[in-house]
DNA sequence: GCTTGTCTTTGATTTATATCAAAAATCACA
DNA sequence: TGTGATTTTTGATATAAATCAAAGACAAGC
């Protein structure tokens, strides 16, 4: 009995391209990491060896200046595969938000499993265009969208892509990270951030006072605010 | 004799993932179109029924808001294909910027070229990766970058890019896209593109006074303002 | 070669967000 | 449970880039 088989997010992954049968390769190419918050996964610039599929937690990807100025461009939760790059060096570093599990592949198993399972390219290239999308999304807004637009756009994705209605509150939106991340994956200041969040709850849109967690009151006005449709 | 086996921009693109044996399938499964300046190639949000391989010109790729904020989110030139998409529709539209020569594939011979040639799958994720890549270094721009350091990454990228040592004269880059276009992609207005573009003169980081190219005085200096070293 | 419209540049002013500063809340750990 | 450190919030001020405005340069068509 191997893990793979008794994954359980197996179905949110890339490893659904792979058939029951066959499942005992891929849990023999790959290998299972737990890792405490604010651990490095990738470091920017270092030799693409290592791949990574997110079971658990929350990773942030990102791309920094010399003098410290950073930028994030996402943040990888369950189902995530990263690491992919075409030179042999990456060009984002990663880092564990919360506690994160996730299966590591390297590079000769990973590229292995590519040729005998058409379909887990297949996948693989579904889930890069997914995040090309994505990434064109964000740069619209940061292109293009004010400070209170890019926050309600943000809260809005999280409370769509990440239904926590464990705590039995309607429209919860978890947020594991810190405003310090938020910013940097916002293109704000951190004072920004907490104004603009501030400035929501004054206005009915949003509730809650816990700094990892608020809850929607008018995804609608969200809605309307993340396309930038008024001030309202 | 078909265009596919005198295509002279072929290994520039997926396209060479085919064997030169099977290319009459390739021609067979693409129309080639000539595009005048601001053809309208894709429509945001329209149904994904074509993609497109460009051979020649310039088309620019955005995302809007409703009231008319647009965001380009990348140039495609010689060799790239456009239209990959998980959802049904297009998330982003396309315009040609320059007179454009684009090979057009309906959706059922692309897929089932796609089933047939696994190496042109293969390609198809390498451009998509290597487009992600682009995608987080401008984000990493639109987000952290100051105007200055916007428009030297901008001309930088272009002039290692897009070599145009045709005219003989050395480090030229050209710019087809309007300053409109050019303020949509760096997420600045048209007013600070010139301005800032001024002061790249006036700093004898680059020169020339015709609109439509520069001519870089200095690679070293621009590199540097490129990656926030300094303000020289 | 002139005329008309479009694109680009330059200038003056405003403004959204950054920066600087400090208080309040929360967390970690003894 | 208390204490220091960290994170978040709020306030005052500064500033980079936007907006408003107009002049110059260029391109296309007659």
């Amino acid at each position: 009995m191997h893990r793979c088989l008794v994954c359980e997010i197996r179905d949110q992954s890339v490893c659904r391209a792979i058939d029951d049968e066959d499942l005992v390769v891929l849990a023999k190419s790959s290998k299972q990491l737990s890792l405490p918050p604010n651990t490095t996964l990738i470091e920017e610039g270092s030799a693409a060896t290592a791949f990574f599929n997110v079971t658990a937690g929350t990773v942030k990807l990102f791309k920094s200046l010399p003098d410290g100025r950073r930028q994030i461009t996402g943040f990888a939760d369950v189902g995530h595969f990263l690491g992919l790059t075409n030179a042999g060096t990456y060009s984002f570093g990663a880092e564990t938000v919360d506690t994160v599990q996730v299966c590591r592949f390297m590079r000769p198993q990973l590229e292995t499993l590519l040729a005998d399972y058409p379909q887990f390219e297949r996948r693989l290239l579904a889930e890069v265009t997914d995040e090309l999308a994505e990434a064109q999304e964000q740069m619209l807004l940061l292109g293009r969208k004010t400070a209170r637009e890019r926050v309600a756009s943000f809260l809005l994705a999280r409370m769509i892509h990440r239904p926590c209605q464990t705590t039995g509150e309607e429209n919860r939106v978890s947020l594991p990270m810190t405003r310090v991340d938020i910013a940097d994956y916002l293109g704000l200041t951190i004072e920004t951030v907490s104004r603009t969040i501030s400035a929501l709850r004054r206005d009915h849109i949003i509730t809650g006072t816990d700094h990892h967690g608020i809850r929607v009151l008018s995804p609608s006005r969200l809605r309307g605010l993340a396309s930038g449709q008024e001030n309202a």
